[in-house]
DNA sequence: TTAATACTGTTATTCGTTTGACATATAGAC
DNA sequence: GTCTATATGTCAAACGAATAACAGTATTAA
């Protein structure tokens, strides 16, 4: 590994006029400054930065905590987070923490012991305490942490709303939220409350059907083949994309037409499901805004972390995306 | 921030005391090891992995270079690699190179300014050199780097063959590639060798159907429109499972039933696609293995770099998933 | 000529942890 | 009582870079 000293060698000068020209700061001349500059790359040199942060320099390091990539919605929101990070300056930690709080407490230690400058946490496993206790910039998405942690999410209760007018607005009457139940504060539970009032505006019954997310796929299917066999349905409004899919191929299944016999719509609209799925009928979440604020504000954080925020809310605008199987 | 001399101090010993109950070496009785681990606990203590690493002792820290966790195929590799890594120990920094040469290169550059211990390379803009120079374990996913960097693929030949055999099973005789064409060293080439061997096998004429895999989506659209409106073709091998998804959108709008009029085999088989989309045949990549492997394989560099390693080339077993599509 | 400014070097300390060298103390074995 | 294995402590150097303090030289301005 080429050190300080070596291109301190390299480009005949002391260490102190290296770190000089590196940090920038103190008397260098133009001349020293090129002489050190091409030392340093003919060295192909990189500083350590192990040795700098242990220095109290930043470590440029952001831990990201979310559910899965392999989710498409996570996947390209960690996607969208990862190339801001990047073009800021700042490299990903990934922390994949799935439904598993032990794994989740694991990680908030291991990014502690990495001196992280701070966290996007996105999973939803633990409580308030453990990520207060950090002392670690924080910005959450989707889910409240505490008080002084900002929170960006899409507006779910206008989703859910938007998306039952919608069926509404195409005829369909006996219209089913799909997916989790109402789960403190899991952000499903916003878009399940837009539909309920809006249902309520629209003197419609309500009428909920738990498929739970983290459930197996054999055993959603078993509760949407219920719903779809078993009750009188002709709108649904889906807690998102993946479950609407799942009622799309039932659906097919069953011989019951999209969107004739039943109306669907989904949320999240990731861009693979938007591209591969042309017909699903969609609330889109503004992937790359939300990547973008949650960058913003958690580099605010960093810079500045006594500074108070003017807001720890942020709900960015959701957009109906009108495809087939809502009767367009 | 808690360090050592906290620990020390509580425990009511010396630094040395404690630096021997974590690192494990000398001697030490029972009861102090114990007194120790309940100082550890109590103050919360994190060894400051920054100045461990610095001492010469090993980041944890592993490097994965994929093009995108957006793609739902690199979405679940990523998730299924950073979650082996984890029960390993490792910690799991995430570059998303995209197809961005000067992008792979930072984050090269980035990765070894950062001590990481390992390289998972599976993006593929940057020649062998770059690599090369890193000094560093690396193994790589699909392609080629150099002689003495590992590679682990799916049997992508193997793949490209079984497609191909299934749909003239069906009756097709018209079998189209629709892809990338070939690429010198791309993985999809070695699909395509595969179709072309058991074309030939097969005594049918071979069609290759260029769709840049970065194209945009209406270009990729538009490539294939042009394909189903204006050739005899009764079978496709698509290079990759959203390739397939595209064709079958496409069919459906002109009206080519799927798979009377057609037959579709895709490539990958990731979970998202083959849960949600349960009418697509595919060849399925072991992506779990793949994942398994590749650690595996890393790791044994890394606990002993200048070990042989008995093979450098590592074809996992596809699995032909077959759906409606290919006539099931 | 004097003084100020610009530039570079020397030296030492710091960050938190690891570890080797060495001293000392206690316990049990013979 | 002596020897040895076990247990703990003190001290110092190291990892690579940042930087403060200070010394010294060169250049320029007044």
């Amino acid at each position: 590994m080429v050190k300080l000293t070596d291109v301190a060698a390299k480009a005949g000068c002391s260490v102190t006029t290296v770190s000089r020209v590196i940090n920038n700061y103190g008397y260098i001349s133009q001349k020293t400054r090129k002489k050190v500059h091409e030392a340093m790359k003919e060295l192909n040199y990189q500083p350590n930065s192990v040795a700098r942060s242990l220095q109290g320099k930043k470590t440029k390091l952001i831990g990201l905590i979310f559910p899965d990539v392999s989710n498409p919605f996570f996947g390209e929101l960690v996607s969208k987070i990862e190339d801001r990070l990047f073009k800021h300056g700042y490299k990903t930690i990934l922390c994949n923490a799935g439904n598993d709080k032990e794994k989740e407490r694991t990680y908030l230690q291991m990014l502690m012991a990495n001196q992280v400058d701070g966290i996007i946490a996105g999973a939803h496993n633990l409580g308030i305490e453990e990520y207060q206790r950090t002392g670690l910039p924080i910005v959450s998405f989707d889910r409240k942490l505490s008080d002084n942690i900002p929170i960006v999410s899409a507006d779910n209760f206008k989703g859910g709303s938007l998306a039952t007018q919608e069926l509404y607005n195409h005829g369909a009457r006996h219209i089913y939220f799909v997916g989790n139940p109402t789960l403190d504060g899991h952000p499903t539970q916003k878009r399940l409350l837009g539909y309920k009032e809006t249902i309520e505006e629209l003197k419609l019954t309500e009428h909920i059907h738990p498929v739970i997310f983290n459930e197996t796929l054999a055993l959603k299917e078993m509760a949407i083949r219920d719903l779809l066999e078993n009750h009188k349905v002709d709108g649904i409004v889906a807690s998102d994309d993946l479950t609407a899919l799942l009622i799309l191929n039932i659906s097919h299944d069953l011989g019951i037409h999209i969107p004739e016999d039943l109306k669907i719509i989904g949320f999240d609209g990731s861009k693979v499901v938007r591209d591969f799925e042309p017909r699903l009928s969609t609330i889109v979440q503004p992937i790359p805004s939300i990547a973008q604020l949650l960058v913003k504000l958690l580099e605010k954080r960093i810079d500045n972390p006594t500074e108070e925020l003017d807001n720890y809310t942020y709900y960015l605008p959701v957009e109906l995306l009108k495809r087939e199987s809502s009767g367009n």
